[in-house]
DNA sequence: CAAACAGTTGAGCAACTGTTCAACTGTAAC
DNA sequence: GTTACAGTTGAACAGTTGCTCAACTGTTTG
């Protein structure tokens, strides 16, 4: 980031100017680690994929052919996301014979996608 | 996506097995349109950088060399993220001079961000 | 006018991301 | 055991992303 030292530089005045905005500011920031998980878990539902898969289970668990299937998409590209969605507790699976049948952790995802979808058509 | 023809080759019994599921599971599919805005509402708020402008003009609106400052980001990179949060309609801005004060566009992302941050500490 | 500075912008670059491909594991059926 | 297939995995590749740097615009001040 090589930041600039303050004493040396002090060229852009509104740091005094605004100085109680930001100290106002820099209370209600969360913190770094907080930041990073939010960031992280928006991030995961930032992929058109990702979300078709969660809205596909969301009504009756689904096996990675099935999904691959509805979506159009290969295997491959289906397990490789589903791998994300489980290292993000994002869904979960039971192994049936030859099959492994997805379903969408909890009703979090969807609740906060429907809350999204709400804000976009404000 | 080079899908296979359904009728040359039909490996994949298990088609037949869970196409009620899949039947269950298209129905509730949001449009493809509708993924595609949620799914680049949440990329735009996939990233720490963009995340913490939201949080730190939430209490009071700054200008660029404020939310530079602090951050401890350059006010080229700082701009760059307002450019994308004023195209994705996230921020509002107000022109002062030489300044220009940037605002959280509504309280949606707020409360979108608190969702996401209490389902993380489930 | 000129100097100073807040802010924006585009090119360039390194890091990351999603898909494909091929190889692999594990289970079921013969 | 062997064959068939659902699913996983790692390497490779193309496309994207966020930051830096330098150049630029526009406003204020002298």
């Amino acid at each position: 980031m090589q930041k600039k030292e303050k004493i040396s530089l002090p060229h852009c005045e509104c740091h005094e100017i605004h100085a109680a905005a930001i100290g106002r500011c820099a209370l209600s920031m969360p913190s770094d680690g907080e930041i990073a998980s939010i960031s992280e878990f928006f991030k995961i539902l930032g992929d058109p994929t990702r979300l078709r898969i969660l809205f596909a289970i969301h009504t009756s668990p689904l096996c990675v052919c099935d999904i691959a299937e509805m979506l159009g998409m290969t295997k491959s590209a289906v397990s490789h996301q589903l791998k994300i969605l489980r290292q993000s507790a994002l869904v979960s699976y039971r192994k049936a014979g030859k099959n492994v049948f997805y379903s969408p952790a909890d009703d979090h995802v969807r609740i906060i996608a429907e809350m999204a979808l709400e804000h976009i058509n404000e």
